[in-house]
DNA sequence: GTGGTCTAGACCACT
DNA sequence: GTGGTCTAGACCACA
């Protein structure tokens, strides 16, 4: 799996690598119940501190995108259900970025084809 | 147009209120065109500071939202043509949103029934 | 507030500040809305890391024990509305320390005598 | 006894092993003076290191629950005798749980009720 | 001024 | 070997 991050981007570098290895579950990349990279490995790999790698993983555990087994280190979390209702914060954030997009003139219909064409790309959906 | 800010949010306050005038022009609450408050008014009836109003402003221009007149303070930009291809900005965080739909079990149909609904309250859709 | 860490526990500093914390809310030592001192005081203070302090009030924040407001630092959160049921993890916790009081020859009467007299120095109850 | 341990829990193994056999105790699912299973038997039936099973055990033998006799293995140790005062270390465990009872609404009385129910389920009680 | 982020390097607990 | 904790010291974003 290929982790790229942009070391003069506002968003810290945990959170950067948190929405990659989300997206990478999300897309198959990282199977379910695949192990992560260690801590030490993904940092020197990425070139950046251990503090920073296991602050990500710890934000992924606390959202419940992996879970940390003590002995075998860390592994992407079986996943949920299928047909949940949307979370009120997904609501949300997907509200934001229907209003820029409105604002920038794309149209209804464009949209939804693109949302169409990265569920796709998902190996999560069923 | 109302407008809330939780001051306790990680979200900060400029960025806050950004979008929620992003999302006020999309849904029509202020109209294309239309002056916004000046700084110090805004910033006195949120009770925040100027500078942070001052920053929103600066950005919300940048972003090409609004038009800041010297004479005449800030206004609503005039829309954009309909049928623009979606930034590829917009299209990353609509991966990362869509990605986080998906690991939590909500499928593509309801994703999209979601998305039209929200289209629906917006003002700005053809 | 008086808060005394024992370097040399097995109980991490974070966690030890933590509780410490926690007890001070409950006891009214820190009054609702109270302000914390910063980050950077507290661990000079202690003399302790700045980010340990700032690790156990992200902590602190997260459990909902205080809010953090970006224009005046750390603040005690709003007390929860009385008459609430006892969270399972709560339960759990209780259970195990009823065990060991049982097995210690601890009786159920003393036991609720101590309950008691702990909760009589609880400002948070009514 | 049933004893079910949690590999991505934040607590050691050891820990949640100990914590299970102190409440089995409590509840007299492992009576006065009865053997635990050898070392290697409960690190198989477990699918844990034998390491970690050995570490519960002398954790369980110095905090006197059990005695290990080198020719029959692990008892559950005598009982006290009842009408003890609570350890000062089980106090202020107590305090903390009460604490954090109380900041989240909790009342007294419910709080009470809570610990006879505990209590009721305990054999060792007189 | 505040909290948030990051680094480099160290030590420890757990299995 | 793993993740977790801590330090000392630095810089940045926010208000």
């Amino acid at each position: 799996m290929i982790i790229s991050l942009e070391l003069d981007s506002e968003t810290p570098l945990y959170e950067q690598l948190r929405n990659q290895i989300v997206i990478g579950i999300a897309m198959g990349t990282l199977a379910e119940q695949e192990r992560l990279p260690s801590v030490r490995q993904l940092a020197e790999d990425l070139g950046i501190n251990t503090m920073t790698v296991n602050k990500t993983y710890a934000l992924l555990k606390q959202e419940g995108y992996i879970v940390i087994d003590r002995r075998h280190g860390a592994k992407v979390a079986p996943r949920a259900a299928v047909g949940q209702e949307p979370t009120e914060q997904l609501t949300h954030q997907l509200q934001l970025i229907i209003a820029q997009a409105a604002i920038q003139g794309v149209d209804q219909s464009r949209f939804q084809t693109l949302c169409g064409q990265i569920f796709a790309k998902m190996a999560y959906q069923t």
